[in-house]
DNA sequence: CTAATTAATGCAACCGGTTGTATTATTCGT
DNA sequence: ACGAATAATACAACCGGTTGCATTAATTAG
């Protein structure tokens, strides 16, 4: 058996609130008392039992993490890289990640995320692909407990961080522009995301800044996977072959988007210029490299964590928008259009 | 304040006991009684508190799994098809999955997922990238936590659940050979991890089988990242242009071969043939598509959830060893060596 | 009709910590 | 030298469940 706070306690000929104390570095205990309970500790291998701290102090020191399970994101390494810098910067500050790997998306208004966040088993919790009129903001808030979106927020009160991600498409559109393209497909992402929208829009502004009419026949809606970006690609292909460029909403939609132009027995980027959004790693080891929007993954799986741990700390009661900026990003995948 | 068990006692004018025994389902309490208390729990949304559960039966719900953190696996798309695999499984039987997403590879003896696995927080782990001589065992044993590994252990006293690595591998090759390639290069994983092993061995055993000579200056190792095959076969290519086609030990790495291929001027498959392995969703979108050795990436995660929780439940005491079969995957990344 | 069973529920200890307050031992001022 | 302040530690309640055993009530047998 593990040695409990009672077996120190006895061993030294103290009390348990003594031990315990000592080793949570409370001023009242005599400095050799805290000495020789922390070498006892040391030898004989103590260690607080969490599930104990858990119940008596109301905190788990616990994140919740939502992944969409299906259909995307556990694809998408982009979740992978967040995950991972998310996961390293949690520990920095003691806390571990619950995975919420569950199907389902709400659409029936069932939430399976939210079952961890009812469980009481974490602290706070980490959303993922927010949408137009979250219910679950509702459910979260009811309960008090902490929570950041991964992508922005519709509702003012709610803290989210994100990727600049209309400035972002319509810079990286501009250039498309500034290249000669004026027709210009788009792939966007599930309409109810906010992430889709705020892309779109980036798409939309740099149309408009140019001059060019936004023409619906080329844009198509996709689920933010390769097979999503694909059927879309395919889908605008059949309307209009006509295009000369193509953006994309993320990087994995684009990489559908590509093997759905080569089927078409068009060559990326002398026939479409391709572009897309998050700047996986794997962009540049297809073939030809992708032209893509930066996202610095890492920070944002670093900073989300920061700000959630602000909340629960209840340092800052006001909610926090932290908008982190992308890069556009060329590759060979973006060329001027055919001259004809 | 969400209820608890006193609180739905007090109501209902019972003990804590008979409430908690209704909920529990044992048969000692009356059926009326059980209605009453599951209404009323129904009514007033009770859910038991898990940390208070997990003090009583020692018992957390909740499985820790180790991804190595840095620097391969957390963009590595396989382990995000894994991890929703078995988060899902996990649910199923329900349990969670706490993640440790840390650095440091126990190279320094400090093992950073042995932390979780110390905590008292998880009934059980799930281990990746297993070792040749994996200290981890050890520690997990001396500790008498139940513990599977993703891949194959060497020990024969631990369980594990693996894609047929070496037989997978050789059928790969062989095919290669039958197309007439002879000058078959090999980037390997990590020498001390069982997979580079396994997957190497049936590369070796491919060529002995048809008599090819095995050829240590066209092998190189790499870190199972595409930056890892990239760097690989840049050093291959530097002692040996002279090769016909490249065996990768992953999917990941093949990406960083073509590359690095593709910047030596040559064209696959036409100067040169790829094989990669795992078949990560991705190989159907890169250009060309890469062939692969299809693991069943979810049914591992399945297995291996399934496998910890006999193992948890105590049911088998007895190691379990669980192979579950691959299988080659022909795209246009590989064809017949140029004629000379 | 009483003793022995059986059914239903309650009591209280326990899991392993945290924390407010009481207690004891020192030290200090005057 | 004595009461007050201070330092160091102990006591005991509490967090919210689970579980062995005692208790009470109802039923059955003899």
């Amino acid at each position: 058996m593990r040695p409990t706070l009672q077996d120190m306690a006895s061993i030294l000929n103290l009390s348990k609130s003594t031990v315990s104390r000592a080793l949570a570095g409370d001023p009242r205990v005599a400095e050799a008392t805290r000495n020789r309970v922390v070498a006892l500790a040391e030898r004989i291998g103590y260690r607080p039992n969490p599930i104990a701290q858990g119940l008596a102090t109301r905190r788990t020191n616990i994140i919740g993490l939502a992944v969409p399970c299906a259909p995307r994101s556990l694809s998408d390494p982009f979740y992978l890289e967040f995950l991972g810098a998310a996961g390293d910067t949690a520990m920095r500050y003691g806390y571990s990640l619950l995975l919420s790997a569950a199907d389902g998306d709400g659409a029936d208004g069932y939430h399976p995320h939210m079952e961890l966040a009812h469980s009481a088993r974490v602290d706070g919790m980490i959303l993922t692909e927010p949408k137009i009129q979250d219910e679950r903001v509702g459910i979260l808030r009811k309960m008090g407990l902490p929570f950041v979106f991964l992508g922005m927020a519709e509702d003012p009160d709610v803290s989210w961080v994100s990727g600049e991600n209309t400035g972002g498409a319509a810079e990286a559109v501009a250039h498309l522009i500034d290249l000669g393209h004026r027709k210009i497909a788009c792939v966007t992402g599930p309409a109810d995301q906010t992430a889709s929208e705020t892309r779109f829009k980036g798409y939309r502004e740099a149309l408009a800044e140019a001059g060019i009419p936004l023409d619906l026949n080329i844009v198509a809606s996709g689920d933010f996977t390769q097979i999503g970006g694909y059927q879309a690609m395919k889908s605008i292909l059949r309307h209009d072959g006509d295009i000369s460029a193509v953006f994309a909403s993320n990087d994995v939609m684009a990489f559908g988007v590509m093997r759905a132009l080569r089927e078409a027995g068009l060559v990326i980027p002398d026939d479409v210029s391709v572009l897309g959004f998050d700047g996986i790693p794997l962009t540049q080891y297809v073939n030809p490299p992708l032209a893509t929007v930066r996202q610095p993954i890492s920070e944002l799986g670093s900073a989300i964590v920061e700000v959630l741990v602000g909340q629960m700390n209840g340092k800052s009661l006001c909610p926090i928008h932290k908008v982190l900026n992308v890069e556009y990003q060329p590759a060979g995948s973006v060329a001027p259009p055919r001259c004809r």
